[in-house]
Formats: structure tokens, sequence, C-alpha cells
RNA sequence: GCUGGGAUGGCGGAAUUGGUAUACGCGCUAGUUUUAGGAACUAGUGCCGCAAGGCUUGAGGGUUCGAGUCCCUCUCCCAGCACCA
């Protein structure tokens, strides 16, 4: 036997392979269906670590695996070119970024190709070539003509190290997501994609996908969809004001005075509590702030204000979450649902970029209007109170029944002397809570409080201490009168006098017991029941009540529920439905040289034309500096400017940014699957020979960046009629993060790096794409550690495996191990479909084990052995199965079938329980009657000092696994 | 705070979806081979206990003949979002 020389055996079928263009991928097979599995396509970085190999060597086996199981499979591997990192080499080498990114790839493919994964490089694309970006640029074009593009001065989130804008999706906790400089904001031009044009469906197509949840998750979360309303406020300029317009501008309506002051148009969800709003907000740069700024008796103060806000970064601006602003004095608005003149603030707790900018503040019922309101000493009234429905359970109100509406208290009743509270347990439905009784008609709270609490706890004196401002609503089913009741109650609190206490009617002592509960108990003796804790926090904690209910204060609507409220007081006061996003649009400008140029050009008159299509690829200038200067690039190429004016003609001059890479990346898998085509993109029918794409692997960080930003594109390409698909990934699965040996993440600073290439030739590519694949299920956002030990474990499996060879039988085709030879071709090739690699290997070692204890082990296990290994270990399986003398590859080899009659042991053990608990094991077959099998398990000896002479009250038999004999 | 995902030996992880918890691998222990070494081989290895036996899937409760798995309450960890009106 042959050594098994990994670094020998991985450079010879690497080679032959590639000869033999074994992984050549036609767009159609005869017989065949298309399979296509991506992976994020790389950026040439020029070092390839673990975490490449972790993201692309193990979906190579289950890309291998479609193979053989008879699919056309694709899986292709490109260059995500363009980028910051080309350019900083570049500034810092004294280097081309062109040059610069052209030698990583050539070290990437290498170390790629040391994969012995099945990439067709003759698909390969790279997005800074001229003939990838060329499609880039048109379809930037396509998206300008049908308005999805536009230019538009906004704030911009500007990284003052990379020297360029930034998407809100790049910005990490105020910082930049590439280098962690904290971003300022700038105002400033940039293109735009409408992406918000697509929110909605970005979000409701998110359930025909199937996406692991997170993901879902946190776009639905990224676009921050909120329905609620909009609605003005009349502004009115107060008596005091030196600018005062008119005399009676009391009555603004009748003077028809909103046609002529302007209004401020605020966004909520929660119109209901509108009568409680007794101020108005504006975020600091509100554009109306301006606009009243003449008219402000405070303006200094104001402006003031105003600039210390533009000073705070976005960082310091999340960082302090104390509440500051300033009233607009002289500046009234009308609360449209009752008319009332309540005062304007500005304060930067408002977003500008959220809603309108401007919100009502309801401080009875908002945590941040009533922190404002405290700090501000500003009006605060309440005007929803809490409703507390039931549902199942023993108090849960019951359909059938008409709901009896009933005046109640509650009585919170202190001890005279200890930190205790009185409560009930009542006996016919355990329920646990504080004294509650009804009022009687005409009776006063007070009195009929200290009445229930006689009646019901025996008790006799009490001092009233304080009520609750306002009232509970409880609907729920009353045990004991068997009636659905809807209970309005005042809450009291008592403090007992004394311990004087009379024997209770039997009655009562029936349906209850009295308890003492210590203070700090009593929130979770009462959690079975909502209403009850409720009552409990609001004394003891109280705070804003944030939730809905009934309306109070409100006029008509009294009585209403909140979400009836929040409609119709909308419509009465003139306000419509809307729909709210986080989302924004998405600003695609950078001031940088290594990306894909935007192909428009201005003429004299500064107005913007697209290149047209003849003059695409509008190619990248190659006279640039790239010493960082504020200024684009671009803007000082000579040779961009000439050509320009040669093109267009005098005057005229080129767009000087160029587009974030995450463009050139929302459609690179299209171009897989036509990668020469100079015509169009990708042809009609490659697309429809591939997409959409049946399963994407990737990287959790790519969630709202990169994923969101491609189903937006091919959303907007499916609306312009180019592809068919209106979503590109089928499955997603995100896979996790290998750390270092330590359990942190890989860095050099921690020393924990481990470097692939050093294992893959002391080891080989095979050990390391298994012990990738053995050290957790993939895809999902687990993070396992690398172990040393672990990868030499299955360096351990292949070896055994390659020494199998010296026991071979080439006679034998039936074996004593065959059943579990179709369980594991069974079970493994299950593992792969699900992502279970770790599983699938297991099995594979399990029936190693069996065919090692073997004195010769059969031809056609070994053979079906290394087929099921041969998308794990693609090198060491192609060596073996040519020894074996066969001419033609194992990847071409078909997946092994099983027998499923085999697959099902004759004999099984299964365990004989005696009350659940394993007393002893028996050998049945499968013929056996349930009967016989109860015979056998009740003779084994072990049992019958548990059932001697003892009553069974049954039998329980699970087939194939257990008897469970119930004493 | 909201949303999503988790918690099983010393470690990575298994568990036919309600049926013998801890498969497989690592590590550890003992032995074999070897001049030696271990990235070799063999056996053992959840915890307590001499044993019989008992205990064990973050904590507590429930349903069930039977719960890692289902239901309720809670704790902690990871990730995303967060003054979003």
């Amino acid at each position: 036997m042959k050594e098994y020389d990994h670094s020998k055996i991985e450079k010879k079928w690497q080679k032959e392979w590639e000869k033999e263009k074994l992984y050549r991928v036609e767009d159609k097979v005869k017989g065949k269906e298309n399979y296509f599995t991506l992976v994020e396509f790389t950026y040439p970085s020029g070092n390839l670590h673990v975490g490449h190999w972790y993201a692309f060597s193990v979906p190579d086996i289950f890309a291998r695996f479609q193979r053989m199981r008879g699919y056309n499979s694709l899986y292709p591997m490109g260059f995500d070119a363009f980028g910051l990192p080309a350019e900083n080499a570049a500034i810092k080498l004294g280097a081309d970024p062109k040059v610069w990114t052209f030698e990583q790839m050539d070290k990437m493919r290498t170390q790629l190709r040391s994969m012995g994964a099945m990439f067709d490089w003759e698909r390969e694309i790279v997005s800074c070539e001229p003939e990838y970006y060329k499609w880039t640029q048109w379809m930037f074009n396509k998206f300008l003509e049908h308005d999805l593009v536009y230019r538009a001065a906004t704030k911009v989130n500007w990284c003052p190290k990379d020297q360029t804008i930034l998407a809100n999706e790049q910005v990490v906790d105020g910082c930049c997501e590439r280098c962690g400089a904290p971003v300022e904001q700038r105002d400033q031009e940039q293109w735009m994609l409408r992406i918000t044009k697509y929110a909605d469906r970005l979000i409701d197509d998110l359930d025909k996908l199937d996406w692991p949840e997170e993901i879902k998750a946190a776009q639905r979360n990224w676009i921050g969809r909120s329905e609620g309303s909009e609605i003005s406020f009349r502004i009115t300029f107060s008596a005091s004001s030196s600018l005062r317009p008119s005399p009676s501008e009391r009555d603004p309506r009748e003077l028809g005075i909103e046609k002529t002051n302007p209004s401020i148009k605020i966004f909520t969800t929660r119109a209901d509590t509108i009568f409680g709003a007794t101020y108005l907000v504006l975020a600091p740069e509100h554009p109306l702030v301006g606009e009243l700024l003449g008219r402000i008796e405070n303006k200094s103060e104001v402006e003031k204000y105003i600039s210390d806000t533009k000073k705070k970064s976005e960082l310091d601006r999340q960082q302090s979450k104390e509440k500051t602003g300033v009233e607009l004095k002289g500046v009234k608005a009308i609360n449209p649902a009752n008319n009332e003149e309540i005062p304007v603030w500005i304060a930067d707790y408002v977003l500008s970029g959220y809603g309108t900018g401007a919100i009502m503040a309801v401080p009875a019922h908002d945590e941040r209007d009533s922190e404002f309101a405290k700090k501000y000493s500003l009006p605060v009234r309440r005007v929803v109170e809490p409703l507390f429905i039931k549902k199942g359970g023993s108090d849960g109100v019951k359909e059938s029944l008409p709901l009896v509406e009933r005046k109640a208290v509650v009585c919170v009743v202190e001890h005279w002397s200890e930190n205790k509270f009185l409560c009930l347990a009542w006996k016919a439905n355990d329920w646990k809570g504080f004294v509650v009784g009804g009022i009687e008609e005409g009776e006063d709270e007070i009195v009929a409080g200290e009445r229930e609490a006689r009646e019901e706890t025996g008790y006799q004196n009490f001092d009233f201490i304080k009520k609750l401002d306002y009232k509970i609503h409880s609907q729920f089913y009353h045990e004991v009168k068997k009636q659905n009741r809807y209970a309005h109650f005042e809450v009291l609190y008592f403090k007992l006098k004394d311990g004087e206490r009379k024997d209770l009617a039997e009655e009562e002592n029936k349906l209850h017991d009295v308890v003492w509960i210590e203070r700090d108990k009593v929130d979770s003796y009462v959690s079975a029941d909502e209403d009850m804790q409720f009552i409990w926090e609001a004394f003891t904690n109280p705070k804003p009540f944030i939730g809905e209910g009934i309306l109070v204060n409100s006029g008509k609507y009294d009585g209403m529920l909140s979400v009836e409220a929040k409609e119709k007081i909308t419509k009465a006061v003139g306000g419509k439905m809307v729909k709210t996003y986080r989302l924004r649009d998405w600003g695609i400008s950078r001031q940088r040289y290594w990306g894909c140029p935007i192909p428009i050009v201005y003429d004299p008159a500064g107005k913007a034309h697209p290149v047209p299509e003849e003059h695409l690829p509008w190619l990248l200038p190659s006279d640039v500096d790239h010493t960082p200067s504020g200024v684009a690039p671009f803007a000082k190429s000579k040779e961009l400017f000439a050509r320009t004016e040669k093109i267009f003609g005098k005057g005229w001059k080129p767009e000087v940014e160029t587009m974030d890479t995450f463009v050139d990346s929302s459609w690179y898998f299209y171009r897989y699957l036509d990668p020469k085509n100079g015509k169009t993109f990708a042809g009609e029918e490659e697309r429809k020979a591939w997409m959409p794409i049946d399963l994407y692997m990737g990287g959790a960080e790519h969630t709202t960046m990169h994923l969101l930003y491609s189903r937006f594109w091919v959303k907007a390409m499916h609306d312009l009629g180019l592809v068919d698909e209106d979503e590109a990934y089928v499955i997603r699965r995100n896979r996790g993060l290998i750390l270092g040996p330590d359990g942190n993440k890989m860095s050099k600073s921690k020393g924990n790096v481990i470097n692939p290439d050093e294992i893959v030739e002391r080891l080989g590519a095979d050990t390391v794409r298994l012990y990738l694949a053995f050290i957790g299920p993939y895809g999902v956002t687990v993070n396992y550690p690398w172990d040393p030990n672990g990868v030499v474990g299955v360096r351990r499996f292949l070896e055994r495996v390659w020494r199998l060879q010296t026991k071979l039988d080439l006679q034998k085709n039936k074996c004593r191990t065959d059943s579990l030879l179709h369980k594991t071709i069974k079970g493994v090739g299950e593992d792969i479909g699900l992502f279970k690699f770790n599983t699938a290997i297991a099995k594979m070692m399990i029936f190693l084990n069996a065919l090692e204890k073997e004195e010769k082990v059969g031809i056609h296990s070994f053979r079906n052995l290394l087929a099921l290994l041969a998308p794990f270990a693609p090198h060491m399986t192609e060596e073996l199965w040519r020894e074996l003398g066969e001419k033609q590859s194992i990847h071409l080899s078909p997946w092994p079938e099983y027998d499923e009659a085999l697959t099902h042991d004759e004999k099984v053990k299964i365990a004989v329980q005696v009350n659940s608990r394993v007393r002893a094991e028996i050998a049945v077959s499968a013929g056996e009657s349930e009967e016989e099998v109860k015979q056998k398990a009740m003779a084994e000896p072990v049992l019958a000092k548990y059932v001697k002479g003892v009553k069974i009250k049954k039998i329980v038999y699970i087939p194939g696994r257990l008897i469970n004999i119930v004493i």
C-alpha cells in the first residue's frame, strides 16, 4: 500500500480535472435538471483565510452532491473587485489600484484552486472589468430612464477617513462600517436609487421566500414600516407676539387663517390620544422652523439650539439620551381635535428623517414625551384607560354569554405594621388577586371598598390612603356568578388600622382564603392576572400608560376603543391614514476612484444626461492621482474631461463620482450565466435555464445590505421587463463564523489566526474541507471555534479509509454490514440535503468503524463508501477510485442508491421499562406480535422484583423502541 | 426597550420530531507498539456511589405511561434595530 500523500494526490487530480474539463457546466444537458448553488463572490484581498474556506468549500460539498444526484449543478466563483482596499493599497504603495487588484486576484485564484472545488472557471466574473461594469452602467441608465434614479441634495453620511459618502446601511453605531471612523453629517447632492418605492414589496414578498427568520425579521425591522396618521395642526401667533398678525385669531377657521398661516403636519401611530396632545415638537432641522424664525420671540435662543444640534455628530446624538429642547415662543398650534392652543417646541429627540419630522406630544401615553414634559413642566392629560380582555382559561370571556357591565372597586390593603399586603386566593378557579367587589347603585366608592374588604377578609378598620386617578377596565368570566363581566374598576389603596377581625361568613370562607403577601412577593403572587399586576405596578412604579385601551377626556369619543378611534379621529380632524418607513432611498455616489463610473455627463447648462449605450462601457480614467484631497479623484482627470468634450461637445463635463460597490454585487449572479455576452448582461435562454437561484449560502453580515439591495435590484429589473423573476434567491441560508482556537474572532492582534494554506500543506485540502464540514451544522448562524486537535481527528478518519484498501475482498459483494451500508447511504444523503454535513460524516465514521471490525471488506462496501465521501474529500476518493482500476472520475459516478428494506434490522433491541425507567433490554425480531413481545419482556428475570404481586395498570408498546409496564 | 436566535458532558456537537439522553469527533485515563515521540493501535470515559441504586439537557411549574422535544413563568448568552412618534 502506498502512503497517503495528500500533497501529491491533490496536486495531481487538480491538474487532471482541469485537463479533462471535469467541472465545465453547460447551460442545458439532456435529461438533467439544472441546479444553481450560489455563494457570495469574493473580494480579492489577496489572502484566502479560513472564513473563505468555510464559505466556499463546504457549499461545494452540497453542489457536488447535487451533481452526483443527477443534477446539472452550477457552482461558480468570481471577484467583487471594485472597492476601497485596492485604492488604499494604491495610495500606500504608490501603485495603480487596477494592477494591485489583478495581482491579488491571481494569488487568490491559486489559493481557491487548492480547495479542489467544482468551480467552473470559464464562467468566472470580475466586476472591475469593463465587460462587466458596462452592464452595471447600462442598468443604471435603464433605472434612470424609469425614474428609479434621481439626484438630490440630502443629509449624507460622510466618512472623513475614507473621504466618501456612505449609505445608511453602511453606518454602524454612528461609525463607518468599513473603517470604523465616526461618521459626519453633511448636506450634499448625490445620486439616489428609489428603493423606498419598493418598501412594501420588500416586506410583503419576504413571506414567499424560504429564508431564515433572522433575515426576514432584520429586513422588516430595517425597512421599519409603521402605520399611522398624518394630521395637520394650524399655527397661530400668541397675543404677546410683537408681530401678531390680526387681533381676532382666536378662531382661525372663521377667518380662513389656515390658508395663509402655515400648519404643522405631524405623524402619529396613536391618533386616538390626540385629546392628550399638550404640545407639538418639531425636529430642529424641520424646514418650518426657518420660516417661523422671524416671528419667534426667543429667536436667538432657538438659533443657538439649532446650531448646537448641528454640531453634534451622529454618535453624540445617539449616546446622549437626556432630552433637551426649546420652546418657540410666540408660536402656538391649534389641536384640531379640541381647538385648544398648545405650545410648539423644537427638540432633537424628534428625528427629521422619520415620519414628517414633527410630532404631537402626548406625555400621558408616551415615555419620551412624558420625560420631556416632566423636565419642562408641560401639562399632562390622560386620555386612555387600560382595558384587559381575558381570553381562554378559566376566566376567559365565554363567547356565548352577554357582557354584564358593573361598576367595581379593587382594594390594595397594606398591613398595619408589617410590610405585607392583603391578597385573596380564590378556590374555584385558582385566581389570585386583591379584594375586588361591586359598587352598589349610588354608593360612594370608598365606602364600597371598605365594605367589600370587610366582607371578604373580616378585617374591620381601614384608613383610606389614595386612589388611582383613572379607572381600569376588565372583561372576564366570573366563575362563581357564571357571568361574563365587563367591570370598570376604581382602584383604592387602604392601610389597615389594626388586627381587629370578625369571623367570615361561611359562604365567603368557602370561596377564598385570605393571605398576607410580603411587598416584594406581591408582583409574582398576582402575576397570573394582567390587571392585578398592572394595578400593583401603578401604585409601586407609576409610568405613563403606553398601551391601547378605552378613551376618556376625549369629548364624544369617550368610551371608544383605541383601535376604532384611531381612524375615526384622523378622519374627523382632516388627517389621513398613512404608512411610514424607516428605510431611506439608497445613495450610491462615492467620491472615490476604484468603482464603477457613474455614466452621466453634464451639458454646459449643468443638466445631467446619461451616457448613451454606444459609449458604454464609460471607462475609468487612467490618469488619476490617488492621494486624498477631499475632492473626487476623477475631478482631476484630464483624460476623462477631454473624452467627454470630444464625444459630447465643448463645455460638457463628466460626472466625477463612482458607484457604491453594492451596486456591482446587486446583479452579479446573472453574469455567471452568460459571462461573455457582449450584447446583453445575460441572454434570455441562459436566464431561463438557471434562474431563480436554487440555493444561496452566505454570511449574516449581508442581511440589511447586499441582500436588501439585490432584492430591490431584481424587483426593479423585473418591473422594467429585463428579467422574469422578482426574487432571485429561492432558498437562503446564513453561515456562521469560524473563531480562533481561543473562542474569539480571529484577528492578527489576538494572534489566534489559523492560516489555511499551512494546514492544507500539512494535512491536506480534503482534511480541511472535511473538518469544516464536521465542526457543526451548516446554514445556521452559529460560530464554531477552530480546534487544532479536531482537524487531526478527521485526518485520522481519512487515513483509516485509506488503509481499508489492504482489507479488500474483490469477490465479495455481500457482507454482514450490508444493512448498515444501506442505512448509511440513506442517512448521509438525507443529512447533506439538510446541510447537516456534520452528522453525515458521523454516519460514515460509524460505517467505517464497523468495516474495520471485519476480517475482509467487500468491494461493494468500499466503492459505496468512496462515493459517499467523494463530495467531502474529492481528491483522496478520486485516487482510491482510480486505484480500483476505474477509467472515469468518481465525480462522474452517480450517488449510491439504497434498498429501503435493507435499512431495517431484522432484530432490534428494545428497552423494557417499568414506570418509564429502563430495567432491561430484549431483542425482538420484526415479525413478533405485541403479545409475544409482552411475554418476552415479562419473562426478563430482573423484572420480577418490580412486577411480582403488583397490579399492572397498563402496558405501552412502541414497536422497535420500547415496552413500558405501568404499575 | 423591541425583534430574531440560543442554553445538552471537560470541549464541538447527536437525539428517527413525544419513546432507551449524551451518537460521532476531540480531550482525558489505562494499556500495547516504539530508542523516543505522537498526528499509531486497543480498551474505558455524563455525574454521585464500594455496590445496589440514585441523579442529569439554564431555573421552576404543568400536560403525559413517557418531555431535551409540547404548554406556562423566569434567568442568562448571542445577533440586528433602537429617542422610529
